[in-house]
DNA sequence: CTCGAGACTGTTATATTATATCTTTTCACC
DNA sequence: GGTGAAAAGATATAATATAACAGTCTCGAG
């Protein structure tokens, strides 16, 4: 897996947490965000957001595209006389899930920022599969149906997982001009 | 990842697709079933079920719980003089996968017998986080709904994936029975 | 039949993702 | 400052998956 390209930092209008994956927006608002959500969570959960742990968040928020554990261990490492070692990403990447901070795309083995945290809830992804932009889509009434179907057949579901794979708004305008040719 | 233990065979009563994963059953017509299945798709499309790939899909369908990759592997390796490679496994996974015979979790990077090939669908997945046994929920309703929230927000969906995660009937009733002593 | 193209499988090597274990450092608290 | 628990460093290795190339089989065209 790659490295993540630095996300479009161009200076445009704020069109709510909601759309802001899918357009250009200054993304250093994002990541502010983030990281102020994160030190009030962890204080309110009396949990250390260590320097490490804090870096670490800050690469998964670097863009809107999920990123694999070895892309952070990258970027850590660059300008490191001694790079760091796998297990110390790992660990940081589990705390930062622990805290609901990021989730994890188990259909690309990737970590993406947490759009929502705080707020109690479970992600519906939605993953561009042209341009990985990533959406989290906050779908209460969906998993509740979901849930509900999964209890009538006797099941007890605690955790849930969605991914949706598909085509970006930009992407399938890109396709679509690109067939007009 | 260990082993797959042989599912109960005992003769009981068959109750029906949907249910039957949770319930004690004759897994062999489960099987049969499926090789069944295997070979008219294959028929219909043009496709080989090579012994191989039979070979494979009736090791994923040796029980109702999730295979890895490697548990094939070493299932296939058992009486060689010679082992067979993990390419010869993906191989016939893939090609499993793509006639719709077989269902990743990408939860656990694991492989399970689709209990509804050849109906279109996308299946849902109830997965028990004690005894591992899972269940395919064919929920049109639910997944077109989801599909439905992704495309108001413009994105275009093609894939989805859903797992739960949680506790099968019979670990629920051993839990609650743990519970009164 | 037979021969050739394409599909399938074998083989080796390696990439990618993740964890176990032990040691050292840091930090909050006393 | 001393102390114990939590965090991070370091080393090794496990678990999952794919690349690339070589050999074999199959099936239809001639």
């Amino acid at each position: 897996m790659s490295a993540t390209i630095k996300a479009n930092s161009g200076k445009k209008a704020d069109y709510g947490l909601s759309q802001r994956a899918y357009t250009p927006h200054d993304h250093s608002h994002c990541v502010d965000r983030a990281l102020l959500h994160a030190e009030e969570l962890c204080q309110s959960k009396g949990e250390r957001l260590t320097t490490l742990r804090k870096q670490v968040l800050e690469l998964v928020w670097d863009s809107h595209k999920p990123v694999g554990a070895y892309d952070v261990l990258a970027m850590m490492s660059r300008d490191k006389e001694r790079p760091i070692a796998p297990p110390t990403v790992y660990r940081a990447l589990d705390f930062l899930l622990e805290m609901g901070l990021i989730h994890k795309l188990n259909s690309l083995n990737a970590y993406i920022g947490c759009q929502c945290p705080g707020r109690p809830h479970e992600g519906i992804f939605l993953i561009c599969e042209q341009c990985r932009t990533t959406r989290e889509l906050d779908s209460t009434a969906e998993i509740h149906a979901l849930k509900n179907a999964a209890n009538q057949t006797g099941f007890q579901p605690k955790r849930i997982l969605v991914e949706l794979t598909g085509l970006c708004p930009a992407c399938q305008s890109q396709q679509s001009a690109a067939k007009e040719q």
